[in-house]
DNA sequence: GCATCCGATTTGGTATACCAAGGTGGTGTA
DNA sequence: TACACCACCTTGGTATACCAAATCGGATGC
């Protein structure tokens, strides 16, 4: 039969994705080849074509001649949020044109299987799957792969901060309730009020969370997290 | 392979980019490492990281256990056009706020040197050069490298059709002209009318070019380009 | 005591050998 | 003649050896 084992690349690929995205890679943090190469149990080429994935997606990348884990970058964090305001927003008038009315009641169906509180485990962890994938579930609604491509690379290099967003109980249930204005204008057909509610969504989400991030950035960076502030360029290590 | 600048991987690199791009190779066709690490002179190393680069600008991608050369696939073309519709807009409007008249300045003269009939190369050529690197660097007056970051591959992935939209001389006149008139509103301060013609000389491209690959579809497909026709609609992952 | 130089070590870049899986063609049999 | 089977060969996946450049440390000379 066909694999049934991931390929060597692709389990190294997801366990070093999981580990930046967990922060168990610390951003800013070097890596090495050979490091790699130990940790995982694999070996250079692997890592290597691991490496050059998780390159694409923005979550490693090059210093100098080797590697570091990408730093939070406050300006980039920004940057991604007005992306996602305009591909989003464009995004959910494109839907309000062509997703059925199933089509829409199956992404209402997975956002009120997540509604917050329910089921235990890390509420923040839940609220970052969850928003993160319902972001991607709206956009899909448009029938636009490229826009969905783009949403969810935004969301990948947004995922080590998201936790951030959804920190308190309040601010997941506030989340989860414009994410249901949002559908609840999209079944209505209302494609300017969709827009406007989606676009203010990201917004006040990506305000809240730059400020949280300024707040918390000396003791976020005494905890080995490297922050690039917003002016200067990058001056790892 | 002397120089010392650029490795043995980015020369081969961009040599396999730019035999994609000018339809050297072919849309649909065929790769094997050994057989390109045999016509490209290098080991399979810098073939296999090559391949993964291209991948992930989507203009290789996997075919089974093999490579081939991305097909022109006319569903993908209409979707990155929304995209660039709903990127370039809001970029616009961005730099309407952001971008120094001296910003403006600098992409308005980069226009005029490229206005047709100026400069060497094939008209077609040219022309592909020209709108290609305008779309850029307006995205960029925006101040958003993400946005850029999103023009940049969508235009990558649109620019071995784009030739199609600019083999006329009327074509290249009348692509000068909308360029021009965004900027005319640009330095307006005039961000509706901008985003406005902005999205409508995407669209309209868009639309004629479409048009032409769907007159000439079977005399490309002749020579040997695969076109995947328009598909059903979005049901990935 | 300080600066400088040199060499050992570490690093990514490259070439290549080996492996397993899948496909192909030929041959032998019914 | 048609079909089934098997050997061979090509392919991507992986491991590893070697190289050049950069770095770091210590020894040396002023």
């Amino acid at each position: 039969m066909t694999n049934v084992l991931a390929s060597q690349t692709v389990q190294l690929y997801d366990r070093l994705r999981a580990a930046i995205l967990s922060l168990d890679l610390a951003p800013g943090e070097r890596l090495t080849e050979r490091g790699l190469e130990a940790s995982f149990d694999a070996s250079r080429t692997p890592v290597r074509a691991a490496l050059g994935r998780l390159d694409a997606e923005g979550l490693v990348q090059r210093d100098g001649r080797g590697w570091i884990v990408s730093p939070i970058d406050l300006a980039e964090i920004g940057a991604l949020a007005e992306l996602r305001e305009a591909v989003e927003g464009a995004a959910v008038r494109l839907a309000v044109q062509r997703a059925t009315d199933a089509d829409i009641a199956a992404v209402a169906a997975l956002l009120d299987a997540a509604r917050p509180g329910e089921g235990g485990g890390t509420d923040a962890e839940q609220g970052v799957r969850a928003g993160g994938d319902f972001h991607e579930q709206l956009t899909r609604l448009s029938g636009n792969p490229a826009m969905v491509d783009a949403v969810r690379g935004a969301m990948t290099r947004l995922a080590r901060t998201r936790w951030l967003e959804v920190r308190t109980p309040a601010a997941r249930e506030q989340a989860w309730l414009e994410h249901r204005a949002v559908l609840n204008a999209l079944e209505a057909r209302d494609a300017d009020t969709a827009s406007r509610l989606l676009t203010g969504h990201i917004r006040g989400t990506n305000d809240r969370l730059l400020a949280a991030l300024a707040a918390d950035s000396r003791r976020l960076r005494g905890h080995g997290l490297a922050i690039v502030p917003d002016a200067p360029p990058v001056t790892p290590r």
